[in-house]
DNA sequence: TTGAAAGCGCTAACAA
DNA sequence: TTGTTAGCGCTTTCAA
């Protein structure tokens, strides 16, 4: 067994209390002791008992992380760990630990958060994901548990913290750049409508499409998983529309180069044929290399605010509502000018 | 506060203890006193409080993970993520949680771990990667604290329970492909040959060079992170050599890609001018995505491994000291024969 | 400025 | 089959 505070205390001549406050460095004791009790503790090799001192103070400065269900995804993209490293160093920045939710199915990730809540192994939550209906978040909003939503939540906007970008404007912004390009039929990729972000994207893109007066047309609006199949499966639906897309917003550039690549095999080059624009830009950052043009949302940032957040809301017992996280628009090459003018000039 | 075990002792008239019992389903306890006190149990809500239980028991079930301090570069290679979910199903299974460290510098991380393991917070540790001196596994070990090393340890191999690759033997494999192909001038691109897999893979290329009886020459080694940045300066030393490698054998797919690209930047393309054979094999399962010929390390299974290996370890106090993890050569479109033959086929 | 003592919620001898 | 009791190692009133 390790040694305790009542061993140190023993050797110092003191009560355990007394080392105790020296722990928490307790302006209350004075320096001469201090100092002594922490020579004995150097000399002894003394460390405090996490698991004793959570339980007496009922908190254990732990944050558990809740992934999606269809984390099998989740796994595959560098999304995941980019926002790891921003809630990592967040987490680090005022000493707290992170914790993994480990389930698969929903049913399994529902029932390590009641683990984790109502076994006290955790101070607060921070959910990776948004979608609407999630259960989680209802069980968690019921207790009235601190947590934050990366991603704004679908329900409960005004009462929940949560950290996002603007994912509507983005939409609109890079939905604006191919209508500015001279594109008209323009589609979307996005992966399971559940998940907020893509309906804010989804939306985004649609309020272009409007401002500018051009129809909507529900065949150029796809949804697949942000993985290879998914791209692939993109990829083969955008060629068998009677009047396929000049252009496509996506919502992940992994999807995106999937995307890329099953057109290009099936005889479709970017940007010559089709022009792209996808979201995410975790995917090298240099602007050469793939050669998307894509949203940066700054993901890390996006990871470190969160764990910010929900710090501040453990410490202070409140948090601001809504923190956006700003996003930058990167042209690179895979989109190409359709315009009339450029057009005649090729006649 | 929440339901206790005394709150549900007293409603179901019982001892704490039995409840205690019956959490756990002892079978010393009846059937029907069982029912009785998981009936009340249930109506109160009741959820048994971890902390207490692990400062008890003195033991959490939680897993510690330690990520190596070059993490930066870690969290942007999709081996992190693919590890972290071989590990989460394992852990899952038998009911462990993982905890993540947080440090960015060596020191942080050190305090992290010494914080987890006599803070009691952890059960056992698992260690993301093995170098050569490292302060952190010397710590867990000279504790005879229980860890598992993912790679095969640089000391004491004799003792550490660890998992991996045959890495001397994948590299030789690969070296050996490019042998075949009838490749004189092979070079080898690493990332910090602190790593041992860098060292084991350094050694199978060099072994399979010398069974060849082709002169190792230092020029033909390089070393740089996985990064695109990496990538980029070593392609820059291999075109800087007066007689430049026909061929790479490279630690790496993501430094293979960024290699791969600066490379047809500066006007060599893969594979008609050099030939490519890389490891790990997580960027997109698809033959025909990015057509690098590259060794599959299973990396899921590493993952998966090392769970089962660090529990197996807590529950029964042993554990087999090593356990390899097969490998499987993916042979696609990144390696071209310019075997004498086919040479004077183009004269 | 320090100490004594109770208690955080649970487990595990030992008794019955 | 169940209850009693003494901790696990720390924090925190209350008292001195």
């Amino acid at each position: 067994m390790a040694i305790t505070i009542k061993e140190v205390a023993q050797r110092a001549n003191v009560a355990p209390s007394t080392v105790s406050r020296v722990i928490s460095n307790d302006p209350r004791i004075s320096e001469k002791t201090k100092v002594r009790v922490r020579k004995i503790m150097e000399r002894l090799g003394y460390h405090p008992n996490f698991i004793a001192r959570s339980l007496a103070k009922r908190s254990t400065r732990i944050i558990g992380l809740v992934l999606p269900s269809s984390s099998n995804v989740f796994y595959q993209n560098l999304f995941f760990p980019a926002i790891l490293q921003g809630l990592s160093e967040g987490a680090q920045k005022e000493q707290y630990s992170l914790l993994l939710s480990t389930g698969k199915t929903e049913d399994e990730i529902y029932e390590g958060v009641v683990k984790m809540v109502q076994g006290g192994i955790v101070d607060g939550v921070i959910l990776l994901y948004s979608r609407m209906n999630d259960h989680i978040l209802t069980y968690l909003r019921d207790r009235a548990f601190p947590f934050v939503s990366i991603g704004k939540p679908y329900d409960f906007i005004e009462e929940i913290t949560y950290v996002d970008n603007d994912n509507v404007l983005a939409a609109e912004q890079a939905t604006d750049y191919l209508i500015q390009l001279g594109h008209e039929r323009i589609g979307f990729i996005g992966d399971d409508l559940t998940f907020v972000k893509t309906l804010d994207r989804l939306f985004g893109y649609e309020r272009a499409l409007k401002r500018a007066g051009i129809v909507l047309s529900g065949e150029y609006i796809i949804h697949e998983d942000f993985s290879h199949e998914g791209g692939q499966a993109a990829a083969k639906r955008i060629l068998s529309i009677d009047e396929p897309p000049t252009a496509l917003v996506m919502s992940d550039d992994f999807l995106a180069l999937g995307v890329v690549h099953s057109l290009r095999e099936m005889g479709l080059r970017t940007p010559e044929e089709i022009s792209i624009v996808s979201f995410n830009q975790v995917l090298f950052p240099e602007p050469s290399f793939h050669g998307l043009t894509s949203v940066d949302i700054n993901i890390f940032d996006l990871g470190y605010q969160a764990a910010k957040s929900i710090i501040q809301k453990l410490q202070t017992g409140d948090a601001p509502t809504g923190s956006i996280i700003p996003h930058h628009f990167v042209e690179r090459h895979s989109c190409k000018s359709i315009k009339r003018t450029a057009m005649t000039l090729t006649y």
